[in-house]
DNA sequence: GCCGTTTTCGGCCCGACTGTTTTCAGTCG
């Protein structure tokens, strides 16, 4: 059985091709390829073994023929034989070092070299002994600072192993939302947004990166260091400031002054390869991109000339692009579309007229959880955000606790319930009333049945099917199994498609040519679960369903009332995948969508 | 080794910091 390789490991691995090419005095561009292809792998969205399964390597920036043969025989043998001859001759406990900040390929090299570090399962701890017993300092260009700063740095790693986990999107976008309008109440302050990965609103977040645009520097950090949840000041300087949060986390602040805000934005709000795209298409234009904004060539190094930007729109205009959404800068065809003014016309949170996927507290005695609001204080609050429907899907009743007969009178009792709301909306003055449907979400049993008898699902107005158990499943046999949960007619949609929990667990796999094309054959919809560690289908899948013109739906799957409100989530997973308006089922209004469920 | 709006050959992103090798190489984001 050969080994699976995560993007991690296989981040890993690549980068250490580009240091032993590096210490062999490699071609200089050959190392740049191996680095670029390792973060590249690094920061992908979805894992590299998937690409690979459905030959799709290539479409991973930075990986060319060349490192995807690499990759593939990696994959099917566990090793690859071009790497291994790279690496000959050097010490395999210099790529360990690799991973501590202030240590590159060279001077791991060294440290390997002259320390005579061989083994790289021990190579942490030697390294950190010799530096302590001083023995580092006296190698030639090293001193004692460097030395201090290399125990430093193991420190920090050591600790950077044990924490660190990456936060899910709706996590750290609260925390920076606080922050936002903490410094909003700021009076020097002129403009206050959020960047990175953050601002691209991938999935997951490492760090929390705010920008400023001021004329008075020094008041807005002040102002930001009494911020009343700091547990200590990590760093202040005169353009900047990094505090740690109680909750542990951290905030990096950057201060720019507005006239030349727009290209500062652009710069810290990524993603890398976008900017390296970027700064390419403007060089041979004659322009050379920085943070502070765009100098043409002719003048050389001279700071004087650069064209500074208020706003980001202009930044990209004066380059011939139209301003493209943070969402889609991944270096993955928007650029092209900006030249080409084809960029899509990305779906906004106020399309959205109905919530399909929530849980009441409704007495529906099923296994799973139950919401914690009444279906009438859900109504409400679909009212507030201004939809046309909601639909109320409780799990099933439980299978093993009730006789069929038994679940059918509960789906009866919940039928009438939302009969009647519905009669007394409509008695209430309100132009359209808001419409309640009367959903449920079933379990997809390991033999692909449904959890709930034929007599039962007639009485719905449609179903979301969802796998809550038995993820260990092989490929085929997972897509057999949802497949044929999806062939009923009132069954409508695919819950959280891939089961993967963000920091927990992987998704199942499936046969996503299959899935797609029965969709799109009998339409039905995928799920974009809004869920905090669910982001459920990934902004990949939704890029690809929207190539094939898979319709989608975009549900929170509230169980309290405040889950409503992760809709904008939800929301910015279908803009990461290019969605448009007409993409997504429920931004149609009622009158439109109730044709879609065969309801008069 | 990658990649394509002046290229399938011949280019290849930018600026800052740091320590130390007094003029720059190595590393980082």
């Amino acid at each position: 059985m050969v080994k699976e390789f995560t993007n991690k490991e296989i981040a890993k691995i690549l980068k250490a091709v580009a240091a032993a090419y590096e210490v062999k005095k490699g071609d200089k561009f050959k190392i740049m390829a191996y680095d670029r292809a390792s973060t590249s792998v690094e920061h992908a969205t979805s894992e590299i073994k998937d690409l690979w399964d459905d030959g799709k390597l290539n479409e991973l920036p930075g990986i060319g023929a060349a490192i995807a043969s690499h990759l593939d025989e990696l994959f099917r043998t566990g090793r690859v034989r071009h790497f291994e001859e790279v690496m000959k001759g050097l010490p395999p406990a210099m790529f360990e070092f690799l991973s501590i900040p202030g240590i590159g390929a060279k001077t791991a090299y060294k440290l390997c070299q002259k320390l005579k570090i061989k083994n790289p399962k021990t190579a942490l701890k030697e390294l950190e002994r010799a530096a302590k017993l001083g023995k580092i300092r006296i190698i030639e260009g090293f001193g004692e600072e460097s030395e201090k700063k290399i125990l430093e740095a193991i420190e920090a790693f050591k600790k950077g192993q044990i924490k660190e986990r990456r936060m899910v999107l709706p996590y750290a976008d609260t925390i920076a939302q606080e922050i936002v309008s903490y410094l909003l109440n700021c009076k020097a302050v002129k403009r206050v947004d959020t960047l990175g990965s953050l601002k691209r609103m991938v999935s997951t977040i490492g760090d929390i990166d705010i920008a400023v645009a001021t004329e008075s520097p020094q008041e807005v950090i002040d102002w930001f260091l009494k911020y009343p949840k700091i547990k200590k000041v990590i760093e202040k300087g005169p353009t900047g400031a990094s505090i740690l949060l109680e909750n542990g986390r951290q905030v990096d602040l950057r201060i720019g002054k507005p006239e030349a805000y727009g290209a500062m934005l652009q710069y810290f709000i990524g993603s890398k390869h976008h900017n390296i795209h970027l700064r390419e298409l403007a060089l041979k234009k004659g322009f050379s991109l920085s943070e502070y904004g765009i100098r043409p060539l002719k003048f050389k190094k001279d700071k004087q000339k650069i064209l500074e930007f208020e706003k980001e729109e202009d930044f990209y205009h004066f380059l011939g692009l139209d301003w493209i959404p943070p969402e889609l800068r991944e270096d993955s065809g928007e650029i092209e579309a900006a030249l080409n003014h084809t960029l899509p016309n990305l779906l906004k949170i106020d399309d959205i007229k109905g919530d399909l996927h929530i849980h009441s507290n409704f007495p529906i005695e099923t296994s799973h959880d139950q919401g914690t609001a009444s279906m009438e204080e859900v109504i409400r609050k679909g009212e507030e955000l201004g939809y046309e429907y909601i639909g109320f899907t409780e799990h099933n009743p439980s299978i093993s606790k009730h006789k069929p007969k038994e679940i059918i009178e509960i789906l009866k009792r919940k039928k009438e319930e939302i009969d009647k709301i519905n009669y007394s909306n409509e008695k209430r003055v309100r132009n359209i009333p808001i419409k309640a449907l009367n959903g449920l979400e079933i379990d997809i049993k390991p033999n692909g049945t449904l959890g709930i008898p034929e007599e039962g699902l007639k009485l719905l107005d449609y179903a979301i099917v969802s796998v809550h158990t038995s993820f260990k499943m092989n490929r085929e046999e997972m897509t057999k199994r949802i497949l044929s949960a999806l062939e009923h007619s009132k069954v409508k949609i695919l819950g959280h498609p891939t089961g993967r929990k963000l920091n927990e667990r992987e998704g199942y796999e499936l046969d996503w040519e299959k899935v797609f094309d029965f969709c799109l054959k009998k339409g039905k919809w995928l799920e974009i679960n809004a869920w905090p560690d669910r982001l459920d289908l990934p902004d990949v899948l939704v890029r690809e369903a929207v190539k094939r013109k898979v319709k989608m739906v975009i549900c929170t799957d509230s169980h309290s009332l405040e889950h409503l409100n992760l809709m904008r989530y939800g929301v910015a997973v279908a803009r990461r995948g290019w969605a448009e308006k007409n993409d997504i089922i429920n931004t149609l209004p009622y009158k439109e969508f109730k044709k879609l469920l065969n309801l008069g």
